[in-house]
DNA sequence: CCATCTGGCTAATGGTAGTAGCTTTAAAGC
DNA sequence: GCTTTAAAGCTACTACCATTAGCCAGATGG
């Protein structure tokens, strides 16, 4: 009986693997047990459940985008890291578009996953001082951020963009007319 | 040994009453044959199995939708059109938050739901008509349109909206940017 | 009244998550 | 270096799910 070194990392990092290979339907703690080479209460010693393994999926998946939220935005302001940022959000999404079903839409409301969202939240909102917008002009132009960068992402990892053409431009022109709406700033 | 008087209709609005109180994530043979009276095994005399049961409820949700478009375009054209289309499909959504996660991305690559999705195009394709845009054009508009529609649907259906007020200004103003974006016509 | 078809049923299979309890490995303490 | 012990595997089991096979009763039609 040798021992497979697991640990609840490598176990959420094969969850991460057959999500990326089968889709997110296919996270199955057989599927991950069967990957980790392992019986599949063993995963138990590592990972309190299919349901804590999949918030541990989303923390994975809500941190990697965040990485590259501020990779993008570092160095940047304005209009020019706004832009910076949706192309990360939808860079990420074609890179690994099964792993984006993963990805929890309400994370500011659950424990585990709150960090991990409020870090992305203040990279947008860094973004934005420029413009100096009142609290609650700033809500609602983060929610369309994230309504244009969703909608599009979400619509686009599924499949629902039937012409697979000129999808960048679809992109460039929302983020542009979005920016157009915006107040000047100085 | 009574009948319950089963039709395929009567299963499939079963399995729509199971998702609204439950979840779509509750929607199975087991809890749909309950709430028909019946043993699972049963259902497989009026549907093919969870995965048919599954396509029929995007065709139901699908043409529900669409009734609601076809209602909302009517006796409209232009900006008005457009306005009252983007708010029935909220207004769907805010009615039915479980049933929109059944309601499918990709419609007119499945046989079965082409028709349903077909239909709600054409509504669009007539309310842009004032505008005469060139295909390609006209490609790009319905997309941006859809991710706005559909990134605010998901996101609000997911308690994705952490502050509650307001939902309908930003609603607002990502519509009137989108129509502000399109070139004026006649 | 009888034949047939349909819509229900039970029984059984295989896959899923999760629990209980045992065994072995590997590290910690002496 | 030996013993102890905690952790990490395992098997066996339960409960629930979808699905198939085959049976039986009720409705239908001649």
């Amino acid at each position: 009986m040798p021992r497979a070194g697991l640990s609840t990392q490598a176990v959420v990092q094969a969850a991460v693997e057959v999500i990326d290979e089968h889709g997110v339907a296919a996270l199955t703690l057989a599927a991950v047990a069967a990957r980790c080479g392992v019986a599949a209460p063993s995963l138990y010693k590592h990972v309190g459940g299919l349901a804590e393994l999949k918030t541990q999926v989303g923390v994975r998946v809500l941190n990697e985008l965040g990485d590259r939220f501020a990779a993008a935005a570092m160095g940047r302001s304005g209009a020019d890291a706004i832009i910076a940022l949706m192309h990360a959000y939808r860079a990420y999404v074609v890179a690994h578009p099964a792993r984006y079903a993963a990805m929890p839409v309400d994370p500011l409301h659950h424990p585990e996953l709150a960090s991990a969202g409020i870090r992305q939240l203040e990279v947008i909102q860094a973004a934005l001082r420029p413009w100096r917008l009142d609290p609650a002009e700033q809500v609602h132009t983060i929610r369309k951020l994230r309504v244009i960068a969703h909608g599009f992402a979400s619509l686009e990892s599924a499949g629902g963009f039937g012409l697979p053409e000129d999808l960048e431009e679809t992109y460039q022109q929302l983020i542009a007319t979005f920016l157009g709406s915006l107040p000047a700033h100085p």
